[in-house]
DNA sequence: ATGACAACCTGTGGGC
DNA sequence: TGCCCACAGGTTGTCA
């Protein structure tokens, strides 16, 4: 369920329960996640004190005094402060008890999610991302300049952790509607002015999604469990054969690289 | 280097 | 009502 504004709603809701706490145990119940989970993020982590909760991409980033932990949301997954004894129900994965008789839960029906133990500040699971969709230095001429001779769509470009991380598939959708851009038009053919639109659009609809806590479309729940409101305001994702809201033509569905397109056959050019 | 696609896994909703 | 298939918020790995 997450994207960047669900990742980024979970660090927030879950760093004021977790710094300054120390791992007391950890609770492992299912293991078997993309990658199984390495003895050694059990090891490590039991007796280490949160120091602080960071984002790279959609990786969240636990420092501890003894290490970080990096935990990856996959498509189903999320992590809730609860009550230590609350019981476990089908697919909490992971407990990390902490000393405050509350514990941060995992939680992931389809583990496609991940746990990973950082030593140094790099792991080549982070090492060839792309910018931060946020940060300053991504812009329309970045894109422009990274684009150039490619072929791919410009929404499966956007989609590329090694050009932008965070833009999943809702909000790909969304800013390609914002910026009035056909998602099937070469990546390589969109003008530097289209791609300062397209960056503006990124920018604002991430923005706003983590604003209103993300978007639930099924399940997906904050650190505190609270879902997120910003799935009232798409404006083609999930809305397909529905009028578009600009200018009442149908909105259309198409797949791309095995993944729903929702556009505005008309505003999108 | 780029791009197309299968794979990982479970749950759900639509069509028949 | 029930069954089966397609698809769901992500990413990696493989192969052409």
């Amino acid at each position: 369920m997450p994207e960047l504004p669900e990742v980024e709603t979970t660090c927030r809701g879950i760093a004021p329960h977790i710094v300054k706490r120390r791992v007391v145990a950890m609770i492992i119940r299912e293991s078997r996640l993309r990658w199984p989970i390495a003895a050694e993020v059990e090891d490590r982590l039991i007796g280490a004190r949160f120091l602080g909760v960071r984002r790279r991409a959609k990786y969240i980033l636990m420092d501890t005094d003894q290490g970080t932990l990096m935990v990856h949301l996959g498509m189903s997954g999320s992590l809730r402060i609860m009550s230590a004894d609350a019981p476990a129900l089908f697919h909490d994965h992971v407990d990390i008890v902490l000393d405050d008789h509350h514990c941060l839960r995992y939680h992931d029906p389809r583990r496609f999610g991940s746990m990973h133990w950082l030593k140094e500040m790099s792991h080549p699971l982070l090492d060839s991302l792309g910018p931060e969709p946020l940060a300053e230095s991504f812009s329309g001429a970045y894109l422009y300049e990274r684009s150039r001779r490619r072929r791919a769509s410009v929404k499966q470009f956007i989609m590329d952790g090694k050009v932008v991380v965070g833009v999943g598939n809702i909000y790909a959708n969304e800013a390609l509607f914002l910026s009035g851009i056909h998602p099937k038009r070469a990546s390589g053919r969109v003008s530097v002015a289209r791609y300062e639109a397209l960056v503006a659009a990124i920018k604002e609809v991430l923005a706003k999604a983590i604003a209103q806590g993300g978007t639930t479309l099924r399940d997906f729940v904050g650190g505190d469990g609270q879902p997120g409101y910003f799935a009232q305001q798409l404006r083609v994702y999930g809305r397909q054969g529905k009028p578009c809201r600009v200018c009442q033509t149908t909105l259309k569905e198409i797949r791309q690289g095995g993944r729903s397109t929702v556009y505005c056959p008309a505003c999108q050019r």
